[in-house]
DNA sequence: TCACAATATGGAGATTGCCTCCGCTTTGTC
DNA sequence: GACAAAGCGGAGGCAATCTCCATATTGTGA
C-alpha cells in the first residue's frame, strides 16, 4: 500500500510517509462505504490523524480520491492494453465500454466526481484519469478505422456518455445486466433495423 | 402564482397561504440562480419568514422543488399532449426527447434530483412528475407501433437515458447545439450503417 | 364586536461537515 | 545529543440542515 507519491518530491519523513498511506487505505474504505461524499473529517479520525494532517497531504477531496483510485486506474491501463493488443476492434470497443462503465460504479458518486474534475485540468483527479481517456481514445480510434463506429463520433462525447450511463445506472440501483442493457440501447440506437435511413 | 395545494385538504389561513406562496416563489428564484442544491435557511430568509414556516410546508427539499416545478412540469404535459396529436409520431418522440432534455437543464441539480425522486415513489417530487414520465410513455409507445423506435425499448430505460444525458450536458456545461449532438449519438446509435447486422 | 381555540410563526440552538491556523512534537542530520 | 526543519492535532470559525416551543395571528360563533 506505500504508494510512489514520496517520490515524486523531496521524499516524505517517516512518520509523514505512514500517515499518508494509512490515510489513502481508510480513504478507499470510506469511499466504498459512503460514496465519494464521505466525511473527510471522519476519515481523518479513523486513519488515527487530525484533519490538519489530512488536508495538508490532499488539499481537497479530489486529491484523496485521486490518490484512493490509484490502483483501480491503474487496471484500467492494462485493461487498455490488453484491448489494444485484441483481434476485434469492434467487440474491444463494447467490452472498453462495459468495463469502464463498471468501474465507474466503485464508489457510489464516482461517475460525478471524474465527470466534475476532467472539466477541470487542474485537478489531480483528471490527471489520474489520464489512463481512462488516454483508453478511450486509442481503441474508439481502432474500431473507427475498422469502421466498426461512426467516425464522427468523438472520444470526449463517448467518455461523456459512459459517465452518464454509469452515473444513470447508479442513480437507479442497476444490477450488472441492467447497465449491460443500458449501454446496448445506446451502442445499438434506439432505432430498429428496418428504418435506419 | 397561487397554487391549488390550498385547496387539496382544509384552506390554509389567509396568512399562511400568503407565506407559502412568496417561498415557493422565491425558491423558483433561488434554484435558477444556485442550482437545486440553494439553502433553504437562505430561501427562508429572502422570503421573509423564519426557518421553521418553511419546514412546516415543505418537509424536504424535493417538497419545495416540486412546488417550484409546478409550472414547469405542466408546460410539459401540454407539449406531450400537442405531440401525441402530431403527425409524425418518430419525429414527435424526438421533439419529446429534445424537450424534456432542455426541460432539466433549467435548474442546475435537476438531474440528479429528479433521477433520485423517480426512485421514490413517497418523494413528492416523483409524483409531481407523473406529466413526464407518463408522456414518454405515451410518445414511446406511439412511436413503437409506428416502427419508429424498436419494441425492446423501455419507458424507464429511456427516461433514465434522457436524464443522464441532460446530466452530462449540463456537467460539462454544454450549448443546446452540444446537447442536440449527444443526443442525436444515442438515438442514432454508435454504428454506422454499414455494419448493422 | 369580541373572545378564544385553532392555526401558524420565527428564531435560537443542536448537529454535522468543511477547512484553517498555529503552538507543540517528532524526525533526522551534523 | 542538540537543533532546525518537517510534521502534527485539534480547537474553532463558518455554513447548512432541521427541530422545538413560547409567542403571535386568524377567523369563527355567540
Amino acid at each position: 500500500m506505500t504508494t510512489d507519491a514520496a517520490t515524486l518530491k523531496r521524499p516524505l519523513r517517516a512518520d509523514a510517509q505512514r500517515n499518508y498511506d494509512k490515510i489513502v487505505q481508510v480513504a478507499a474504505q470510506a469511499f466504498a462505504e459512503k460514496g465519494t461524499g464521505a466525511s473527510l473529517d471522519d476519515i481523518a479520525c479513523r486513519a488515527g490523524v487530525g484533519p490538519g494532517t489530512l488536508y495538508r497531504h490532499f488539499p481537497t477531496r479530489d486529491a484523496l480520491l485521486a490518490a484512493a483510485l490509484h490502483g483501480a486506474l491503474d487496471e484500467l491501463g492494462d485493461t487498455a492494453r490488453r484491448l489494444m493488443a485484441a483481434d476485434d476492434p469492434a467487440a474491444a470497443l463494447d467490452e472498453w465500454i462495459l468495463e469502464l462503465a463498471r468501474h465507474l460504479r466503485t464508489y457510489g458518486g464516482l461517475p460525478e466526481s471524474i465527470a466534475t474534475a476532467l472539466q477541470d485540468p487542474s485537478s489531480p483527479l483528471c490527471t489520474s484519469c489520464q489512463p481512462m481517456t488516454a483508453g478511450t481514445a486509442k481503441i474508439l480510434a481502432r474500431a473507427k478505422e475498422a469502421g466498426a463506429v461512426r467516425a464522427d463520433v468523438q472520444a470526449s462525447d463517448l467518455n461523456a456518455l459512459i459517465g452518464s450511463l454509469a452515473w444513470a445506472s447508479e442513480r437507479r440501483g442497476d444490477s450488472d445486466a441492467a447497465l449491460r442493457r443500458l449501454i446496448k440501447l445506446v451502442t445499438d440506437g434506439l432505432r430498429p433495423l428496418s428504418v435506419v435511413e
